[in-house]
DNA sequence: GTGTCTTTTCAGAAGATTCTGAAAACATAG
DNA sequence: CTATGTTTTCAGAATCTTCTGAAAAGACAC
């Protein structure tokens, strides 16, 4: 074992454990593995890449890379650079994991909990009693509709709740949210 | 259109639509379709059901159906219920939705922030020089080494701020939870 | 013990998702 | 315009996930 191995392992290797986590995080929370490896590599390289560069380190394929780059350039949380002289179009990733962090947040919330919100508030309409004029009849299934009722709007408050909490992790790009992590972190 | 029709849309369609939603919700964020669906089917009918209720309303196979109810219940968020005079097992969804999530974030935070944040300080760990006696060695490479150690801190600041904000939220049974959201909605 | 009812298991089937690669489209230079 | 380099697209392939169904195991009554 001589003096002159300075670095026990390598660079490239940390990184690699580093996609590797981060792919496995990203499927479980339902993106797809290689979308987030793709991420993690520009995140933790740092400097932009091509797709020649993306394709070689992560040994996918063209069309993998090009669908890949191009979801993440949509969500935001990746970005085209151009160099002169340069044919070829290199992506950088966000560096500032609070901007990251609310980017996802944005774009899922958006997606997911908006869409949610409204099928919620849709399914509780479905089963409301036409009021007909002023007469109030008396259902004999009332007491199951009620319940059933109720149980939809507590699901209705909750989702609620995490939609316009999420509304003020994305606020101001993200600094919203370092402060209220620390506020939070005074409630014992 | 006689006016004998008091409900349009029956509860059982109500509920399935609520099913759907869940269901779709859940496979977003890497669950599986059955088992989100199946827990909305005990949540909103409210009521205890048998492994053959869950087959015949959700028409999945017997396998399925147990390994499902098993897995809800180590999720801690679905109960299992035995009544006198039957030997049928039966299942009880968690009726009260802050606990219902304050259970999935516990968990969610067991499986997997807690493992990513041990992996990722292991990485982190993985390039540090080891600091030699007190001849602190300048690398050549230490440029990079620096850059890619205040990437992977960063990271593991977001996370672990996740983490433990996590952790405040399945604080007492999800009561805590309640407070930090209206806490955190007085933040503008 | 045997008989009956219920639950669990898991190998293989079915289904869904993701990936590849080659062709088409696009872009720029000359 | 053609030649050359780059990116996008998408049908089919590969892979991964989830589901089925039948057999085994378990539980209780008698």
């Amino acid at each position: 074992m001589t003096t002159e191995e300075s670095t026990p392992i390598g660079l490239p290797e940390a990184q690699d454990r580093f996609i590797g986590l981060w792919g496995e995080m990203g499927s479980a929370w339902g993106i797809p593995r290689t979308m987030a490896e793709v991420h993690a590599l520009l995140y933790i390289s740092g400097e932009p890449m091509n797709t020649d560069d993306v394709m070689a380190r992560l040994r996918i394929s063209r069309g993998n890379a090009s669908m890949t780059l191009r979801t993440l350039c949509e969500w935001g949380i990746v970005s085209r650079v151009h160099n002169r002289g340069d044919r070829k179009e290199y992506f950088r990733a966000e560096q500032d994991v609070w901007k990251l962090f609310a980017t996802i947040v944005r774009e899922r919330k958006r997606r997911e909990f908006d869409p949610l919100l409204d099928a919620l508030r849709a399914c509780r309409t479905m089963t409301e009693q036409p009021s007909a004029g002023g007469k109030r009849r008396i259902d004999p299934q009332s007491a199951d509709l009620e319940a059933h009722h109720r149980r939809l709007d507590e699901m209705l408050g909750l989702v609620r709740t995490l939609d316009s909490l999420s509304e003020r992790v994305i606020s101001q790009g993200g600094i919203g949210f370092r402060t209220a992590a620390k506020l939070l972190a005074k409630v014992s």
